[in-house]
DNA sequence: CGTCGCCA
DNA sequence: TGGCGACGG
C-alpha cells in the first residue's frame, strides 16, 4: 500500500477510480515468494483488545493530521513531490471492503488464508507454535512475545529501503529470529522478554516507564525476574506504571486465537475468477495478468512437489 | 513493490 | 545478462 504509488504519491486506481495497489502488491509479491519455495498463509486481523485503543487512537489521529497537510498541498497545488508523497503514504487507509477484496484474491490464487479473531500477529504466533508453519513473516517484534518459534522480518521487501524522512538508502535484508536461541543467549524466559517490552512500552502500553530503554529494562529484569519485584524493591517508581502489568502479560501469554478450522494447503487457483477480479473489474492488463496465473501454477507445481518430497524424506 | 522494455 | 528508469491501474 505505502510502496505502489505513483511518485507523487497517488495510489493506483481503476477507471472508477478505486484503489488497486494492495491487489496489485499482494498478486505479484505472492507469485515470487512462492517462486522462491515459500508457502505463504496469510493472517488478517480481527477486533483488536480494548487494551489498544489508546494505541490506534494516536495513529488516528497522526493520519488525520497527515491528511490535512496533504489536502492542504493538494490546494496550494504548489506542494513539492516528495512532500505530497510523504503525506499520501503516511494517510493510507486500508478500508474493509479492500481487505475483503484481497481475502478473496488470495483464495481465487489458491493461497491459504486465516481470519484472527483478534490480532492477526499473535494467531499467527499460535499457528506457528502448533507446528503449523516454519516461522511468522513479520516486521513486528510481537511475534515473539506471542511466542512464535521464528520470525523473519523483511520477509517479503528486498534492497535498498529509504530511511523515513531521510534521503538516506540502506539494504534490507531478511533476518531470521529464533525465539529459543534468543532466549537462551539472553539467559530469560519469555514471560521476563514480555516483562522487558512492556517497560519498554508495547502497543499495550505504548510509553512505557518514562526513562527506561533497551539496555535499562534488561538490567532490571535479568535482576529482579519479573516487574512486580523491581516495583517492590524501589527500582521502578510505582507511581510511574499507569497501567495493569498482569493484565498486559496476560494479553501476551494468552491472547485471544482459534484453531485454523480448514487446512492450510494451496488450492488450485481459479484462473477465470482472478481475470473476472483483476481484469473485468479492475481494468488489470489482461496479457499480464495471464503471464503471472502461468508463474503461480508452476511456482505451485514445485512447491508442491518439494513438500511431497520432503514427506517422503521423512518417512525414509 | 514488482514487471517490463531498453540498452550496453 | 544485468542495470536502469518508467510504468502498472
Amino acid at each position: 500500500m505505502a510502496a505502489i504509488r505513483q511518485p507523487d504519491g497517488t495510489p493506483l486506481m481503476d477507471s472508477q477510480g478505486r484503489v488497486t495497489s494492495h491487489l496489485n502488491g499482494l498478486f505479484y509479491r505472492t507469485i515470487s515468494i512462492l517462486e522462491e519455495g515459500v508457502i505463504p498463509i496469510y493472517v488478517f486481523d480481527g477486533k483488536p483488545p480494548e487494551q489498544k485503543s489508546e494505541e490506534l487512537e494516536r495513529r488516528k489521529k497522526v493520519k488525520e493530521e497527515a491528511e490535512r497537510r496533504l489536502d492542504q498541498l493538494k490546494k496550494e497545488g504548489t506542494g513539492e513531490i516528495k512532500e505530497l508523497k510523504k503525506y499520501s503514504q503516511m494517510s493510507i487507509k486500508l478500508t474493509n471492503e479492500m481487505a475483503e477484496e484481497s481475502k478473496k484474491l488470495l483464495d481465487l490464487m489458491g493461497i491459504p488464508i486465516i481470519q484472527a479473531p483478534s490480532e492477526g500477529e499473535a494467531e499467527a504466533a499460535y499457528i506457528n507454535s502448533l507446528g503449523l508453519s516454519w516461522a511468522t513473516g513479520s516486521q513486528d517484534y510481537d511475534s515473539l512475545l506471542f511466542g512464535a518459534t521464528r520470525l523473519v522480518r523483511n520477509l517479503t521487501i528486498t534492497g535498498k529501503r529509504k530511511l523515513p524522512r531521510k534521503d538516506v538508502y540502506v539494504e534490507i535484508k531478511p533476518e531470521l529470529i529464533e525465539l529459543a536461541e534468543l532466549l537462551r543467549k539472553l539467559g530469560i524466559t519469555r514471560e521476563q522478554l514480555i516483562d522487558i517490552a512492556i517497560l519498554i512500552g508495547t502497543d499495550y502500553d505504548p510509553e512505557g516507564i518514562k526513562g527506561i530503554g533497551i539496555k535499562t529494562a534488561y538490567r532490571i529484569i535479568k535482576k529482579y525476574g519479573k516487574i512486580e519485584t523491581a516495583v517492590e524493591k524501589g527500582e521502578v517508581s510505582k507511581q510511574k506504571i499507569t497501567f495493569n502489568i498482569e493484565e498486559i502479560r496476560n494479553l501476551f501469554l494468552n491472547p485471544l486465537v482459534k484453531r485454523p478450522e480448514n487446512n492450510l494447503e494451496l488450492k488450485d487457483c481459479d484462473e477465470e475468477g482472478i481475470e473476472e477480479l483483476l481484469v473485468k473489474e479492475h481494468d488489470f492488463n489482461e496479457e499480464r495478468v495471464k503471464n503471472a496465473i502461468e508463474r503461480l501454477k508452476k511456482a505451485k507445481r514445485e512447491a508442491k512437489g518439494a513438500e511431497r518430497q520432503k514427506g517422503l524424506d521423512q518417512w525414509f
